[in-house]
DNA sequence: ATGGTAGTATAACTA
């Protein structure tokens, strides 16, 4: 059995300790974090070196995106890929010894506008998201789990308000439909809502609420999925919301699962 | 309707 967690951290050097402290309080055996907002050479791996984490596979750059695979157990680097030529690191991959692949995505915000004539991210976020489709398409992947920032809440219950949120970017029509496609293409089951069918989950807080807990206007931005063939594997499910009033936090809070593989 | 906060290339971008 392992644990994994899914955490977009918001600059790994700037929340060095809060890291530390997930590994030591939850000490998944796998955490997959998005927004490093760093290189890979600047990532403290020390730290998380001597917390047992000492096998890391990463892709990072300066000031932006950036994703990066900790893991107590052995893993290889296997590959990355640059999904809709932004030339940004949004996609790793590794493989554990039991021939377990992980998938680390990060997914395009999209910018506020949710019409890619005008605004040209939310193009750039929809052309991502149909490459994902025809590369899990193409390669039909099999023993595989992939986490990470999707931005995109794709449920009504996974919003504070459907109605409210859907003309905002996040929770659009056309992003879910997109990314049921890609998920459909992979086949892949999620994980988080297998465990938790119903009611609301959220796994970010915007940073602009004055109160974000007593407001709670969430969204699950943050999953965890299977390929079928390892799905029942997959339980245990946990969406960590008092991370987000840790001091100075992300504005996501980890996605865990366990699986008995 | 607008503006609200946070991070990094500390100025203007991205989220």
């Amino acid at each position: 059995m392992f644990t994994i967690a899914t955490w977009n951290i918001n600059s790994v050097r700037l929340r060095e300790m809060l890291v530390a402290r997930l590994l030591t309080e939850e000490a998944p055996d796998i955490l997959c974090l998005q927004e490093i907002k760093s290189p890979v050479d600047k990532v403290p791996l020390e730290t998380f070196r001597a917390l047992g984490y000492n096998h890391i596979v990463a892709r990072g750059q300066k000031g932006y995106n950036g994703v990066a695979i900790l893991s107590k157990l052995p893993l290889e680097d296997a590959g990355d890929r640059d999904y809709a030529s932004l030339g940004h690191a949004r996609h790793v991959a590794a493989r554990l010894e039991n021939g377990v692949t992980i998938h680390n995505f990060y997914v395009p915000a999209g910018g506020d506008i949710p019409d890619r004539e005008q605004n040209i991210k939310f193009g750039q976020k929809l052309d991502f998201l149909t490459e994902m489709r025809d590369a899990f398409h193409a390669d039909n992947p099999t023993k595989s789990i992939m986490v990470g920032d999707l931005n995109i809440a794709p449920r009504e219950d996974d919003v504070w308000s459907h109605k409210q949120l859907l003309k905002i970017v996040s929770h659009t029509p056309i992003e879910v439909e997109h990314l049921g496609a890609a998920q459909d293409a992979g086949k892949w089951v999620d994980i988080t809502r297998q465990d938790i069918p119903q009611g609301l989950l959220y796994s970010w807080w915007s940073y602009r609420a004055k109160d974000w807990d007593a407001a709670d206007k969430g969204r699950r931005l943050d999953h965890i999925w299977a390929t079928p063939d390892i799905s029942n594997a997959g339980h245990a499910s946990r969406i960590l919301r008092p991370v987000r009033g840790w001091e100075q936090p992300s504005d996501h809070v980890p996605v865990l699962a366990s699986f008995d593989l």
